[in-house]
DNA sequence: GGTAGACCTGGACGC
DNA sequence: GCGTCCAGGTCTACC
């Protein structure tokens, strides 16, 4: 039978439109069907797998949202899989109606469309190896990256626990994560240690309000495989907007959209100015900015599909 | 503080 | 079908 949850969202939330915001949303173990328009992964639930579906019936704003598992689950495993959904669906924090409200009011382009919400992952920890996966390739390397690490060791996405068991070489050869391998089992292993700023109970500290944005972005960058640009995404997935992740991507966007030339170090500067007057909601206006580039040439993210548009909508697939 | 080169994979290209 | 080249962000060594 399983279990059945009702999800109240933000009054402005539009599933279809909020879970198709970021490229993650193409990444396994994510699925986006776009005929059901419902989306759907299997979540790991006290270490096992249980396979969750989300949908919107009345597609309205704010309406509710239905999730689906597909065994029964306790009441404190409910709360986990709530937990988890308003994490990845970015229902509260930088994700409530109030947010993005205050978005739209420094940068109200986008107050038509609505967006202003960006999916992410259940967990950091997923967030953080989809963001070094992500890090000196190209986009269909970072699909297949995530693909294997899904087959091979857990079809939920691997937990810190499982990844840091595993020999870097394996995750080499099965995987094909190539000089990454090191620095996935650290980063697996550091999860689990509660000094670390990547236990799981120290995620209240990245996101709380009292603590500064450089100091967050500092812990970020003590991490390994993690430089500037992967520390400036991870800000953005905590839901931190000031801070801009540079790379060939933006460099394509300043000259195809923004009309600016010059070498990558020009057009990084350039860029940074550019965004300057958005403040904290930085991130925001020049993401969005992007993602309405690659739908006006792909059309809306709702309909890509993932095995064949979701894997080609980046700047080098549109070069 | 700035820069060059190595790291690894997969796609494009030429033969 | 095979070999070569190149793109991509991080890290280290060196100036």
């Amino acid at each position: 039978m399983g279990s059945r949850l009702t999800i109240r969202p933000p009054t402005d939330y539009v599933l279809a439109r909020d879970v198709c915001s970021y490229g993650y949303f193409l990444l396994e173990p994510n699925e986006w069907n776009p005929e059901a328009r419902r989306f759907s992964r299997v979540l790991s639930v006290d270490r096992s797998p249980v396979l969750l579906t989300i949908d919107q019936p009345s597609e309205s704003p704010g309406g509710a949202l239905r999730a689906r598992c597909d065994r029964t689950l306790t009441r404190a495993q409910q709360g986990d899989v709530r937990r988890a959904i308003a994490r990845m669906l970015h229902l509260d924090g930088a994700g409530s109606a109030e947010a993005v409200a205050e978005f739209h009011r420094v940068d109200p382009r986008f107050a038509e469309s609505g967006r202003g919400r960006l999916f992410r992952s259940p967990t950091f920890f997923e967030d953080l190896v989809k963001t070094v996966t992500s890090c000196n390739v190209a986009w269909p390397s970072t699909i297949n990256m995530n693909r294997r690490l899904c087959e091979v060791i857990e079809p939920g996405f691997p937990r810190p626990a499982q990844l840091a068991r595993r020999r870097p070489g394996t995750l080499r050869a099965r995987c094909r994560v190539g000089y990454r391998d090191v620095r996935l089992v650290e980063l697996a292993k550091l999860a689990g240690r509660r000094d670390s700023v990547l236990h799981p109970s120290n995620e209240a500290w990245l996101t709380a309000t009292d603590v500064s944005d450089d100091d967050v972005l500092a812990a970020l960058l003590a991490l390994p495989g993690v430089g500037p640009y992967a520390a400036a995404n991870l800000m953005q997935l905590l839901g931190r907007y000031a801070h801009l992740p540079v790379d060939t991507e933006t460099h394509r966007h300043a000259r195809a959209v923004l009309g600016y030339e010059g070498d990558a170090k020009r057009l990084t500067r350039l860029v940074h100015d550019h965004y300057e007057s958005f403040g904290a909601h930085r991130f925001r206006s020049y993401w969005f900015e992007l993602w309405a580039f690659y739908e006006s040439k792909r059309g809306p993210a709702e309909t890509w599909e993932k095995r064949t548009t979701g894997a080609s909508f980046t700047a080098s697939a549109l070069r």
